[in-house]
DNA sequence: TGTTATTCATAGATTTGATCTATAGCTCCT
DNA sequence: AGGAGCTATAGATCAAATCTATGAATAACA
């Protein structure tokens, strides 16, 4: 027995409607058709599922046993269908993303809140953690994609580069006497500087500035979030490395001001990973649409 | 949406393997096949179902969806099939017949006797009734079939004779002087007759028959089971109407012996009654076959 | 009690679309 | 670099699903 399981369809729907004639019409073919199908289906097992008669078919004994379990079988393709259309929609399914560092918070949180409010059905996970556990997380396929600080160069993945991102050193009022000033990275060593932790992408770029001075860039003070480097240096407690554009409310009411340097910091970008020559996920494709 | 349930067979299969070449060989058709059908499922749903790499395939996040229902849908039809083997075998199923009067035990109980050593699986429902009663329920659907006493003339059944049966009357020792001896039914009627109740075929045909002689036949004892009938007339109370075929034992041993009568009783025939242009089930037919 | 309407079954023609073969492209492994 | 696995693609083929037309049986109705 290898039947085209097109044939359950058709039975359920003669069992269901109790007619041939409406089964056909309800599946769009025409009731010789369905004769045939269940001719078919009937003899496949060497039992009759219907007596006829002119008023319509009903289920024998034999029928009956079918039908229990497919009439379990149609409904739960009906469901599948159901979800799948969902999920097309977006009225329905997972986001999964992965960011580095603070980025969530500063960056991604108005897309996230527009997505949200635009697709409210879609759980949204947000996975946090270095940039190499992220990109594990996305090789794995744990995560849809990953918003990191760049560059990024692996030939699995594929990068699209986002917004621009200036990094600073930013000090409070106990350090009022440095505004206006432009200093040399030499200078700045005088100072107490807070760092993010070693293992971020920010702190390697920084470091390697000074080390290509021929300076030892050492943090008074170490820390693990954006917050709380933010809130030390309005406390006066020593000058913090951020990112220009997190602490922009806090340069606007003056309770921070950036450090002028005699040199450039280079410009950090913000990279939105996914994997390469691996199918979107549509929650995924339009969240991307959405940031672009 | 309206898609061919074949294609949920493929992609059952390909997810479950991981393979579209294992797909394909599952299901006796071509790799490309299998690729193809994968598609069009995807196209149907404007979704990717799965991550294709050069190890085979992997579902996605939508595809696991899908497969979490397809799965059970599949496994429910490949019951379906397994139970529709198990019928068609008679490894499953039930056989449902309705008879009148003493006929199971006396006519059909070797012939169940058989077909349950045969068919151990398939389940003896037994309904007893009289004959107006079996024909019901063999017209609503609720038995196979019917064994009782001819003649029916139903135009929705068919009737299938079966043995001849003749009815007699018979006594016990207490009559002895009765042995031998050729009665009309004029002088049976001086003696104290037992006979079956009022709605049994053999009541109604011996009753006539005395009436075709303008004879009146009035039981002394009127008795629901064969079985009482017979023990009444061995104890004496009376001359008993029985089924000769029924009271073959106690002949032979002499506990009861045959009235000899000047006219002759019309025999009577068993009949197995099936609805016309019904489909038999697969338990019924093998049923009469094993009958024949 | 004809008559009509509705049911399912059957026969044969048609055409769709599933399946095949052949081949390409990709990735991993030796 | 070459081979062996995998999937994708293109185009041809052909079986089988579907259709139209019709028949036969039954029920409903006038």
């Amino acid at each position: 027995m290898n039947n085209n399981y097109e044939l359950y369809k058709v039975f359920y729907w003669a069992a269901k409607t109790g007619s041939l004639t409406q089964a056909a019409s309800a599946l769009y073919l025409t009731q010789p058709s369905v004769s045939h199908a269940i001719k078919q289906l009937e003899n496949s097992f060497g039992l009759t599922l219907f007596y006829r008669n002119s008023k319509g078919v009903a289920l024998t004994q034999e029928g009956e046993v079918l039908y229990s379990y497919i009439e379990k079988s149609q409904i739960l393709i009906s469901l599948a269908e159901k979800q799948m259309a969902a999920l097309k929609n977006l009225d329905s399914g997972e986001l999964r993303i992965g960011g580095s560092d603070s980025l969530f918070k500063h960056y991604m949180l108005p897309y996230l809140e527009t997505y949200h409010q635009q697709y409210p059905a879609v759980g949204l996970h947000l996975n946090h953690g270095t940039t190499p556990e992220i990109i594990a997380l996305l090789k794995e396929g744990n995560i849809d994609l990953g918003v990191v600080r760049m560059p990024i160069s692996d030939p699995q993945l594929e990068v699209r580069e986002s917004i621009q991102l200036q990094d600073c050193f930013v000090a409070g009022s106990r350090y009022s006497e440095l505004k206006g000033m432009v200093l040399t990275l030499d200078m700045l060593l005088q100072y107490p500087v807070i760092l993010f932790s070693r293992n971020s992408r920010a702190r390697m770029a920084i470091t390697e500035l000074f080390q290509s001075y021929g300076l030892n860039l050492k943090p008074e003070i170490e820390v693990g979030s954006v917050d709380l480097l933010i809130e030390l240096a309005r406390k006066g407690l020593g000058i913090s490395y951020v990112t220009r554009e997190f602490v922009a409310k806090e340069l606007e009411e003056g309770t921070l001001f950036e450090i002028q340097l005699d040199v450039p910091i280079p410009p950090a970008h913000v990279g939105i990973m996914i994997m390469r020559n691996m199918p979107l996920s549509a929650t995924a494709s339009k969240f991307l649409e959405l940031i672009r």
